[in-house]
DNA sequence: AGAGTGTGTGGGAGCGCTCCCAAGAGGTAC
DNA sequence: GTACCTCTTGGGAGCGCTCCCACACACTCT
């Protein structure tokens, strides 16, 4: 049904190579010859079939978004679509298409794994937010396939693209600090990933680097859901805080909402940072003070890093940091210090 | 580098069609030698090359998610991750994968097609709120490419799969009657989207049924953003309405916040009843009363229609609307009728 | 004993493309 | 006139699979 090369060979009056070779801008075709055959590519409105091509090319020119399935309960969270958003943009561009593999179960994982990397269907992998000791990680590893992480990954041989998350809370922290406060709380993201151990000892550094202690009561863990948010805004209460660190922004909306409820004013009883600048960030009431991360550019450039990969394999591990800005809006107050 | 099927008929002491029949599970193999293959395969690790067998076979196994230009910038809300999700989920578990295509451009648009459907890379597709008169539809029908629509289309020959918009706003808006409303305004969604014009009409016919007047003054535009909700209500204010229905969840987040600001409370001086029954509705102060609109299930059945599709070609457009549900919370009041 | 009927199995063809090698055309230099 | 280029072009091979046809072998029935 679908028009083959050799039929438009045929139209042009020439052969199947040469049409393939114009096709591809091949150089050594003449100009008349060039002409007349996108003449005839254009009347029939053929298109090449991209798997026959992929057959002998070994590349599909697709490649695969993996969101391993600690997170996908996260999907709520706008991180997550944000980066889906802009990886698909910029795999467009460059004339890449993104395939979208979540997993629910580790079997899922499995079955997904060898039906789309082991079959050759994907150049690449993007893994975002892989917990520590993904499995999947060394699979990808010992197979040899091309692969970027969005977030850091503890493994040497790992390309990955992160936000400075130790610095950016730190800088958060420090804000605190300097507005006068001394029991500063803070609600942690998952300990199983990078990102939320990362702002766990960005905030621990921020406390030591001005000579203070860290408390365990003052530490409360949560997983990054607004209802970890919630929750642990309300267990850390009675350790009474005048400011907290929310590991994220969807955790601080939780916060604001256990605040509430208790009768707490922020910013006048009580500061809050927290982390991402999510677009709910400007949106709450008071809006949030946090450090921004750049989830677009996170994507722009773990997609470059991967086509990179796989267009010049065996390039040393590139480790890519971005740096965050802390936005200041109006969750944080001066603290009085009553009795210095 | 990658076994070949004939490696492993060499390993397993038969021919390359022998191991085929085994690993498509066709009939006419002894079990014996069946057993003998499995372990071959198993020993040496063989996995079959996809998209060689996608070149005899016509099919990839692949379907595409397309999220057509004007809503990509809807992405936060959590309609489309909650679809998207879904609707991987149902993919694997027919052993199907999904590619994302959203784009922002209409020129990305051509290209993406081109690309995509016409050069054979995806089985079918799934188009998610198409505007009215997308021309995607248009290609997809003269093509013959078999794709189904969430969200319904006014085109006849069209495969889709929606919610009843119409009904269930209906229900939303006789619930506001009911209680003793009798100005009711609304903040529409998107004009140019069928969800949008439906729901409209939905609270057209609630109010025409109950031989009330559709007032234009209490019909603002919104285009079921955040920021359109707030501006909405605030547009609404003057006209005085006693509740207002809003064509979205997310909308009415915007809604509650102009009201906060305007010192109005919910439900007291105002009630709320909006439309999607997302995360955030029941996390509101006070939690939304809204239409549930089945978005998992959507997906799911939009998926099971695409594969039947693809797997047997010609069926009648099948045209499916799911029930809704008015989930009652906290955002609406009686009205007290002071002189009836 | 020969024809008929299954059941398993092997091998050729072919999916639509790219890539390589060879060969024709046209020129230039000796 | 011959040798030797360079520039274009054509056709064969082959990517790794599936599908079809043919054939070998074991039975059964006349």
């Amino acid at each position: 049904m679908a028009l083959t090369l050799e039929e438009v060979a045929r139209l042009a009056g020439v052969s199947r190579s040469t049409v393939s070779r114009v096709i591809n801008d091949h150089p050594s075709v003449r100009a008349e010859t060039r002409r007349r055959v996108w003449e005839a590519i254009r009347e029939s409105g053929y298109r090449p079939h991209a798997v026959a091509r992929s057959l002998v090319t070994k590349r599909t020119h697709i490649v695969g978004m993996v969101i391993p399935e600690v997170v996908t309960h996260l999907f709520t969270d706008p991180f997550f679509p944000i980066l889906l958003r802009a990886a698909t943009a910029a795999c467009n561009e460059q004339g890449y298409q993104l395939m979208l593999s979540l997993f629910s179960s580790s079997a899922d994982r499995q079955e997904i794994y060898q039906r789309l990397v082991r079959n050759a269907y994907l150049d690449g992998v993007i893994v975002a937010s892989a917990a520590l000791e993904d499995p999947l990680i060394s699979d990808l590893l010992r197979d040899g396939v091309p692969f970027v992480c969005v977030g850091r990954s503890p493994d040497e041989r790992v390309h990955s693209v992160d936000v400075d998350n130790i610095g950016g809370t730190q800088m958060a922290v420090d804000h605190l600090i300097r507005l006068g406060h001394r029991r500063i709380g803070m609600v942690t993201g998952r300990p199983d990933m990078t990102a939320g151990q990362d702002r766990l000892e960005g905030y621990r550094r921020a406390l030591s680097a001005h000579g203070m202690p860290v408390e365990p009561e003052l530490i409360v863990e949560g997983d990054f859901t607004e209802a970890s948010g919630m929750a642990g805004m309300q267990r850390l209460l009675p350790a009474e805080p005048s400011a907290v660190f929310m590991a994220s922004d969807t955790m601080a909306v939780g916060a604001l909402k256990a605040l509430r409820r208790a009768g707490r004013r922020v910013p006048q009883d009580i500061s809050l940072v927290s982390f991402d600048d999510i677009p709910v960030a400007s949106a709450t009431e008071p809006p949030l003070t946090t450090v921004r991360q750049p989830i677009g550019r996170m994507a722009a450039l773990a997609v470059e890093a991967l086509l990179d990969l796989i267009e010049q394999p065996g390039s040393g591990p590139r480790r890519i940091v971005l740096p965050t800005q802390l936005v200041i809006r109006e969750s944080c107050a001066k603290k009085e210090v009553v009795n210095p």
